[in-house]
RNA sequence: GUGGGUGUAGCUCAGUUGGUUAGAGCGUCGGACUGUGGCUCCGAAGGUCGCGGGUUCGAGCCCCGUUACCCACCCCA
């Protein structure tokens, strides 16, 4: 059999997975600050959750998600992103009562099937926010603030990275936006690639993505919404950035970010960085989607939020040469003079363990000197010797591997002794 | 879905104009006087040279196919 895990996924081994829990415990602690909870969401929905939240005529519904049919005959799909799940979570479960929020973050692998190439595979982890209920602009600063902050505490230097905001307007100022755009490229209709002529249809501000120099030359002489926001909106945006301003939070505004989810309305950001990520850009992103309950037949909720990737950061972090803090393997490893004294060993490490102190022995019957190479490896503090001599006394040798001090200490006494000395 | 690159020991890679038993470094395991580590030295294990065809007296090296991975386009985390 093929032993190659599927296409677009890869195993973490310990190195890396370490550094993953190093991030989640990083994000915990981030986000607690803020006051928000943990939920856990499925990893697969009813494919409705996927196509109406996210947009029929995004990438990400149009083709590149896991859907299949189960068992019973329920269409099914695995997450491509978290918000759609945590707000339909958030609608069964009644989460948000009247007048009140919900602060919530997840973190977990989406599936999009996509060709996979650096900082992009088909199972990628996101760790992301959510708050459900909050209108107010100071929820949009402070959703940005956590992601901005994340990305400091990980230690990625902020020279690095750039924020960009943008305004997406809403129901009263989008759609004659659209339009206007929708007209722009049809009047440039000749000198704009397939692609972007179709999204005069299905979602013309998406043009404004085109990586296509022609496209971009043209899309660059279009209507900007930043002109054309309503009051409401406009007021908004004026207040996030004045709590952005406070805060010294450097965003850059990008009139012409536009991100891929259709759920977004007025606020929208993006984190980007450069180093290590190959030719991806995007290592965080969210915005707001005050329309979003609706879509799934709710009450109308406002609510905002952001996501930002595992694998993108740590390449980030990577090359911003971030070290890791290791894991403690063991601190004791108790080592065996001869076989005959095995059993006396092996309760020993027990007892250790049992007292909380990380310890390890050899299952391989191997020679005194190589247990102190494998003690040596494994980082451990002390090696507690166990000879037929000691032994014979009620007692061990404790070998300081650092110093190279050695003492007896009655067995007896040993889990305390240990823990005294690995204060 | 399209294009380009690469596939040789656990890892990183050498392998000359096709020619005998395919190499190195790192790692692993063992050893260097009797119960002791990190350095050094010695030794050992470990390879269907991605897979299948073909050319040839002979292919890891050439040709075809195939597959996997990587990178890029698209888009995004």
């Amino acid at each position: 059999m093929d032993v190659r895990a599927p296409k677009g996924t890869v195993d973490m081994l310990p190195e890396v997975a370490s550094a993953w829990e190093h991030m989640t415990r990083t994000a915990q602690t981030l986000f607690a600050r803020y006051g928000y909870e943990p939920i856990y969401t499925p990893m697969f929905e009813h494919t409705e959750v996927f196509e109406r939240g996210i947009g029929e005529a995004t990438d990400i519904v149009s083709k590149e998600m896991y859907t299949f049919e189960d068992k019973g005959g329920r269409m099914i799909t695995l997450r491509p992103e978290g918000t759609a799940s945590v707000v339909r979570s958030a609608l069964e479960h009644n989460l948000v009562q009247q007048g009140s929020s919900a602060k919530l973050y997840y973190a977990g692998p989406m599936f999009r099937y996509e060709r996979p190439q650096k900082g992009r595979q088909r199972q990628f982890w996101q760790i992301g926010i959510e708050c459900l209920g909050a209108a107010d602009p100071s929820v949009d600063a402070e959703v940005i603030t956590v992601l901005w902050r994340f990305f400091e505490t990980i230690g990625i230097p902020a020279a690095s990275m750039r924020l960009l905001i943008n305004s997406m307007g809403d129901e009263h100022c989008r759609p004659a936006y659209r339009d206007k755009v929708a007209a722009h490229i049809r009047e440039h209709s000749a000198g704009l690639c397939e692609e972007c002529n179709r999204r005069a249809d299905t979602n013309p501000l998406r043009a404004f993505d085109c990586k296509n120099p022609a496209c971009a030359t043209i899309m660059a002489t279009a209507p900007l919404l930043r002109d054309e926001l309503c009051d409401e909106c406009a007021a908004h945006y004026a207040a996030v950035k004045v709590r952005l301003d406070m805060l010294g939070i450097p965003y850059i505004e990008e009139p012409k970010l536009v991100r891929g989810l259709d759920y977004y309305t007025r606020t929208v950001f993006e984190v980007q960085a450069d180093a290590g990520l190959g030719s991806q850009n995007a290592i965080g992103g969210g915005g707001r989607y005050d329309r979003l309950f609706e879509e799934y037949g709710g009450k109308p909720t406002p609510g905002l939020g952001f996501a930002l990737g595992f694998e993108r950061t740590l390449l980030c972090m990577e090359a911003a040469g971030v070290q890791v803090p290791a894991l403690p393997r063991s601190q004791v490893y108790v080592a065996r003079v001869s076989d005959d004294v095995a059993e006396e060993v092996f309760g020993i490490t027990q007892a250790l363990r049992d007292a909380g102190v990380a310890a390890e022995m050899d299952h391989q019957s191997r020679s005194l000197k190589s247990q102190f190479k494998q003690a040596d490896r494994l980082g451990a503090q002390f090696v507690v010797i166990c000879g037929p001599e000691e032994l014979a006394c009620g007692e061990a040798t404790v070998r300081n591997m650092g110093t190279k001090e050695e003492s007896r200490v009655a067995v007896a006494d040993l889990s305390a002794a240990l823990r005294d000395l690995l204060v």
